[in-house]
RNA sequence: GGAGGGGUGGCCGAGUGGUUGAAGGCGCACGCUUGGAAAGCGUGUAUGCGGGUAACCGUAUCGAGGGUUCGAAUCCCUCUCCCUCCGCCA
């Protein structure tokens, strides 16, 4: 959600800024609602100021028996006249909360201008993709050939865009969720939650699902939303909160399912789990005061590609340009794991994290707020929320990075204590 | 699902139609006191919006929305959330 008085002090600054996003300029249309809405509001608080103080003295000749009734004419009247520019102040609100709610977040100024995931910009490599003497197979034809990845199974309960998963694949799943927990609470001081999974429209609202992206969402007959991640349940828990500066920063992560309808997806990643309408991951999520955000926001970068490292996995993080930065993002950093089954057995980075700062745009949507020290007035917090990490895609990464030519596949390292110490996956003989 | 009770400022908590934006307490800030601290004493301390260079003025806000009334934290309706008991249930 937007200041609007940023936009007033500076219209043309807000309509350059939107333009990056790719929206026409649109400051003038708001400024001249909101310029209709203060002139009401100026005319009606005038009316209210005038029927107060008569009100008052109605009670007061009331109470000395006096005849009142010229003073009720008069508020009566003015009660009449209030009625229009009431309800007009009400429809010029709604617009402008309309339009400032389906706006997207201020660009960080080192954001790239772009239009799509091409023209990001790669911050880094690391680790180094690994050599077949093979043409590596894609997690699909490796899941399948182990006999436990599947896809007819899912089709069959739900349709398409969901897996089974069967004996070790699932405890392989299960596993790396615990690791990437373990790794997130003990190495970095983050949270432990079990939120929710579904949750009222409000909170979809506070971290900008909503309004905008209702088709994005899968919702309950009665009312209730899953959620797209687990991003919402956690930071919409400071929603209407008054942290002490102290206290900060919060640092929360939650194993959760995530539900996504994918819908203007069609077509896109329709074979294998890259892209499913549910899917588990790791989130963190923290809440920093403005001066810490992005120091805040390079840890948590810093935290998920360390899960990579410590699986053995190569990857890429790029900085997301203006035309791929999501809704509430104000900078966004992706990282990107090598998926050598991809593409044929060419191999090809693919998103497996994304982490990013929204400053206040969510904390200003929900109004989570903290105490300033040595200040008077209370400030928005600045949120910040990243994968750490979406499992499936995880368990693709080891799945296609692991692969052996016999067909089966290599636990890493770090997950064998999660795996009975089982050191290789092979087909059922 | 049935019955009942609640939602008041950063927190706790009074308040059932008329200068109540709201007593009191806690917390916090500043000052006095002290060798220093604690205690004590004093003063101050909600937020949004509009107007104003500003001091400040106005207006709205007691879960949300609507209504009754000259006037609503107080009365009525709807919604929502929480709690208790019963029922059902992982």
């Amino acid at each position: 959600m937007h200041d609007i008085r940023r936009i007033r002090e500076d219209g043309a600054r807000f309509d350059t800024a939107m333009k990056r996003r790719g929206i026409e300029p649109i400051s003038a249309t708001i400024l001249e609602a909101d310029r209709l809405w203060r002139q009401g509001t100026t005319e009606l608080q005038s009316l209210q100021q005038r029927r107060n103080e008569a009100s008052k003295q109605i009670g007061l000749l009331k109470r000395d028996g006096q005849d009142a009734s010229a003073l009720i004419d008069e508020v009566a009247d003015i009660k009449t006249r209030m009625q229009d520019i009431e309800e007009q102040g009400r429809l010029l609100e709604a617009r402008l909360d309309e339009m400032l709610a389906g706006l997207p977040n201020y660009l960080g100024e080192n954001v790239p201008d772009g239009a799509g995931e091409d023209e990001n910009q790669e911050i880094r490599r690391v680790g180094t993709p690994p050599n077949f003497v093979f043409t590596p197979r894609d997690h699909v034809a490796i899941g399948e050939g182990l006999g436990l990845m599947d896809f007819a199974g899912g089709a069959k309960l739900s349709g398409a865009r969901f897996v089974v998963l069967k004996g070790m694949l699932s405890r392989l799943e299960r596993g790396l969720a615990n690791f990437m927990l373990d790794y997130q609470t003990k190495e970095f001081g983050y949270t432990e939650i079990s939120p929710p999974a579904m949750v009222h429209e409000h909170a979809l609202y506070g971290t900008g699902q909503l309004p905008k992206f209702h088709d994005q969402q899968f919702q309950t007959t009665d009312g209730f939303w899953l959620i797209p991640t687990a991003e919402v349940p956690l930071t919409n828990l400071f929603a209407g909160e008054i942290l002490d500066q102290a206290d900060l920063p919060v640092r929360l992560t939650a194993y959760t399912q995530c539900f996504r309808s994918e819908a203007g997806a069609a077509g896109r990643d329709t074979k294998g789990m890259i892209r499913m309408h549910q899917f588990g991951k790791v989130e963190m999520v923290s809440i920093a005061d403005p001066e810490h955000s992005e120091a805040e926001h390079q840890r948590m970068t810093g935290c998920a590609e360390d899960i990579l490292t410590r699986l053995g996995l190569a990857f890429r993080t790029v900085l997301l340009c203006s035309g791929d930065t999501g809704f509430s993002a104000h900078k966004t950093y992706d990282i990107e794991v090598w998926l050598p089954g991809q593409d044929g057995g060419a191999g090809r980075y693919r998103e497996i994290s994304s982490c990013s700062n929204c400053g206040e745009f969510q904390a200003r949507r929900m109004k989570a707020r903290f105490r300033r020290e040595g200040a008077k007035k209370n400030a928005f917090l600045h949120t910040l929320n990243g994968s750490g990490l979406a499992v499936g895609r995880t368990l693709i990464a080891v799945l296609e990075n692991y692969q052996q030519e016999d067909g089966s596949v290599l636990i890493p390292r770090a997950l064998r204590p999660y795996m009975d110490d089982l050191e290789r996956i092979s087909p059922a003989a």
